[in-house]
DNA sequence: AACAGTTTAGTGAGCGATTATTCACTTGCG
DNA sequence: CGCAAGTGAATAATCGCTCACTAAACTGTT
């Protein structure tokens, strides 16, 4: 017995959605990061990019799966970034300077998926396994080979990559919230001074 | 006669739990941290507390008021603090000392309640209207002064504000990520120069 | 101490509302 | 035509919260 009915040549019907799977996936980082994974409903994801919500498991599992694929967008090409900027011939500073840039690059080329990532962290970080490549442990690597040269001073590389890090991460937290206008890499001068000189703290 | 009424052969009847508003909490605030406030149900955290769903509602209004409590109640500790240390006299070394004693001695306190108000930072600080003193405000126009007066160099109190607390705080987040074991207060010290030394980078 | 009256706090089954997901069906491109 | 993509009503499950009930603590009286 067939469900629906034939469709009568009424009112104007709606056009169907194209290429609906960047709508959704805009849509649902606006969403994400405004109200919380949970508390955005699929519903809401559809309605918001004007799509079915049928459609979104059309391209994703479910909504989880979603999230967590936009999450490793920019946690995957962020580590690439760290791991080229720091593996690079060249100063301290200059290695810094390049990493600070990548890292603005990515926040101003596409802050919706930006900010979903350093809100998300929480969340997601723990899915990644690989201990090897994720950002916090590039960075605490190569702190600690730089204490062992003595080009830092000696002490816990664990912290002095959480306090690194968190000159820059911070300043990106508040730009979410609207305390920082502006493209990111306006101050990337400034994480960059601001980086090398807790590096060099102690 | 019994003085209490002996369940004469039943089934051990389980004993009605007592003082439950502390073990409500407790329980959570670990379940908050760990799966996020959305994910986790009112039954888990009845649950974990060994105590009835219907006892939360005896003390909170509902889920949302009992999260936005325990936030609160580091929230406001938290500015007290920082307006104690940064406007005692003395030097601002001796000021920023005293910040990060505080905030370290908030954390080892009381990891728990410290952990959820960090990560529910982004949820809600939206919460806190009186711009005032809450505490990246206050941190904001000490700067500004410290700026005005020639004691730092000239820039964008925004920008400095945000990497001087990001130094503390991501170690805060990593903390929380088990990658620094042991109390915070432990690297106090590197803490105080990491962020005077942001402070007067430029 | 004993007792009765009153208040406070805890219980847990159940309700109403919401939500993620499914699926039979449709559409239109190659 | 064949297939990938889109639709949206239906479904099954879950969750926050209410409520009638009761145990325990507190209060004042004798």
């Amino acid at each position: 017995m067939p469900r629906s009915p034939a469709p009568a040549r009424e009112a104007a019907k709606k056009p169907r959605a194209r290429n609906a799977r960047p709508k959704i996936e805009r849509a649902a980082l606006k969403l994400f990061i405004h109200e919380g994974v949970d508390a955005a409903t699929t519903r809401e994801i559809a309605e918001q990019a004007g799509v079915s919500e049928g459609a979104l498991y059309r391209h994703y599992k479910g909504k989880d799966e979603l999230a967590l694929a936009l999450f490793m967008e920019t946690h995957n090409r962020l580590g690439k970034m760290m791991m080229e900027a720091l593996a690079a011939e060249g100063t301290l500073d200059e290695k810094v300077g390049a990493a600070v840039s990548a890292y603005c690059q990515l926040a101003d080329e596409d802050f919706l998926l930006f900010s979903f990532h350093l809100v998300s962290l929480n969340r997601y970080l723990p899915y990644d396994k690989r201990r090897e490549d994720d950002p916090v442990s590039i960075t605490e690597r190569v702190i600690a080979g730089l204490m062992q040269d003595g080009t830092l001073p000696k002490g816990d590389p664990a912290v002095k990559a959480a306090m690194a890090l968190g000159v820059i991460m911070q300043a990106g937290q508040n730009k979410i919230y609207n305390r920082l206008p502006g493209p990111l890499s306006q101050h990337k001068d400034a994480f960059t001074k601001g980086i090398l000189a807790v590096l060099y703290s102690g």
